[in-house]
DNA sequence: CTGAAAGCGCTTACAG
DNA sequence: CTGAAAGCGCTTACAG
């Protein structure tokens, strides 16, 4: 008896046997799976019914190792908890599921270093592409980056010249917006309120910056900064402090609603009629701001749109197509309610 | 010239080059570096010093191709703009990166069918174990996670009976409890308003159904469902629905704080007193029910206890490791507020 | 405790 | 447009 040749069954549908059901050999099978080409009609359409009969399903492991590519695409947020980047995750992966990549969802807690972890591990997993937040990464990440060569894209910033993806808004102008807002509705005393401290939100304290700086009505003294996380129990404690050391102040922009949300609690608690004595603006039009009593102005961010994009934008890098726009602005919407 | 070798230079350190640096075979190497206890204390050392010199990283791929195994779980979660799930991801996150595994996290909506696509996408990654949320699935998803013999806890719930793994608590017993409570402060008419209406939401259901029919106080016409997904301005909605129709409800158990939410915002701008005229509780402890006004009765659900302890039986069950308890019941706790 | 051989299931690169 | 050969980087199973 000759020895059996040491196979350890794995009980999968191999290419190889589609190939052989379609009397084809694997490379042209392998091709014609993946929508290349250069295969003949009739082949590739014997291919597809063989692969379907048997149930074949591909391999990814198989598929990486050979390719050296995975399937999957790595997307590195701040926060789960905020629903401003659920609704990019989940915009991004209706593109991406349908073109057959999976998300790998990595999240930072705003902290490059975790980010720099993160970005190292699933670069060993070779992804296909990645999606980052923001510009805002450690040097040793940037490099890792590079050289991987892995296609990347930017969510929720832009940032000129240097080539990189991206897909966002300016940050800067959505502040200087809501502070233009709020001078025109005639406030002077206007506070900035800021937890968390990112990129994103040191951009929008810049806009309000600016603005008021040019009508000569800034003074740093109302700038409330914390790198506390942003919550609703955050935001009554800040309106609680600022009004209690600035009586004067009339106008409060929350670097986010949550802050925003939370404020409002508490000038009902305090007594503080909003927006008669005191104006409020949040920014991001989450959830029930629109509901809160009194219903909250705030900047609506294109969120779905930012993912929905970025998503296009890097599956087009990573199949090797043009990308017409590399920095793509998406803007953003002022929406004026009661307590403005 | 004798022809080169066609290599497919890939520029990645692999097993060969540190098993060569120690001096060992690759197998050894592997096995040192994958912790296996069958190796030489010395040769382990070398093989770790080598690593670490060369800066090896072992290919998820090639692993998993010859292994038959990832290095991923796959977890399911009906949706991620429930802070609820998000902070059972969370903590099994934390879990499970320090044992080496990745997280690839599925969305499913709330929908069977949704489900079983990703369970059968996610399979075919073939993941070292699966996290799924609740027990009520297609017959082919329980078909498939059977022949995959993937290691499966199941989250939020617990069943006895088929020895299926879960960590949760009795969604039933609390529904019964808020009742309790709300019966215990006077109340009489008391209603029940679901959203949603997956499994868990009609289990506190039962619950409340329970204790009023033992009571005497029960009345279909006070149970308000909706298959609608849970937010604020249904809750708001909802509220004034139902104390348009039944005037003299006086206490409300919102099966979800979101839903409570709204409906003590919707109970402000109508005028309704709470705790005075109307009594209401939540569920589950969300962000902001500490700070609403009238702070906000609920129910405290031990989410991120609920991550760890999935992901340390999950751990377990791959790794070949006994586990105690199957189903593990982690409780809940009634946080009461001034909304009763 | 250690290793030589084979194999996991696919794709790349080279030819024709 | 199609294919035979080799290879991707690891681990399994069998020996000793």
């Amino acid at each position: 008896m000759s020895a059996l040749p040491r196979r350890r069954a794995t009980g999968r549908v191999t290419l190889n046997e589609v190939a052989e059901a379609a009397g084809v050999s694997p490379i042209t099978a392998s091709r014609a799976l993946r929508g290349q080409r250069s295969v003949d009609t009739v082949l590739a359409e014997r291919v597809r019914t063989a692969a379907a009969q048997l149930g074949y399903v591909p391999d990814p492991a198989a598929r990486a190792l050979a390719s050296q590519r995975s399937q999957q695409i790595a997307v590195l947020i701040p926060l789960l908890s905020n629903n401003l980047f659920v609704d990019v995750l989940e915009a991004a992966q209706a593109e991406f599921a349908p073109a057959g990549f999976q998300m790998l969802i990595g999240v930072t807690h705003y902290d490059p270093l975790e980010e720099e972890t993160l970005l190292r591990s699933h670069l060993a997993h070779r992804p296909a592409g990645l999606l980052l937040t923001g510009f805002d990464r450690t040097e040793a990440a940037r490099q890792l980056l590079a050289a991987s060569g892995t296609p990347c894209v930017h969510l929720m910033e832009n940032r000129s010249g240097d080539g990189a993806y991206s897909v966002g808004l300016s940050q800067t102008e959505a502040g200087a917006a809501v502070t233009r807002h709020l001078l025109d509705s005639g406030r002077r005393r206007i506070a900035f309120v800021g937890a968390q401290l990112d990129p994103r939100v040191m951009q929008r304290a810049e806009g309000y910056r600016r603005v008021l700086r040019q009508a000569g009505h800034w003074d740093p003294a109302l700038e409330l900064l914390t790198p506390a996380p942003s919550s609703l129990r955050l935001g009554g404690e800040l309106l609680q402090r600022l009004l209690a050391e600035h009586p004067d102040v009339d106008g409060i922009f929350f670097c986010n609603d949550d802050l925003a949300q939370g404020g409002l609690l508490a000038a009902w608690r305090l007594g503080v009629q909003v927006p008669q004595r005191l104006a409020v603006v949040g920014f991001n039009d989450l959830a029930g701001s629109d509901q809160w009593v009194p219903s909250l102005s705030t900047v609506r961010t294109p969120r779905a749109e930012i993912g929905r994009q970025a998503a296009r934008m890097l599956l087009a890098l990573v199949r090797g197509e043009p990308v017409p726009q590399p920095m793509l602005d998406l803007g953003f919407e002022l929406v004026l309610r009661q307590s403005t």
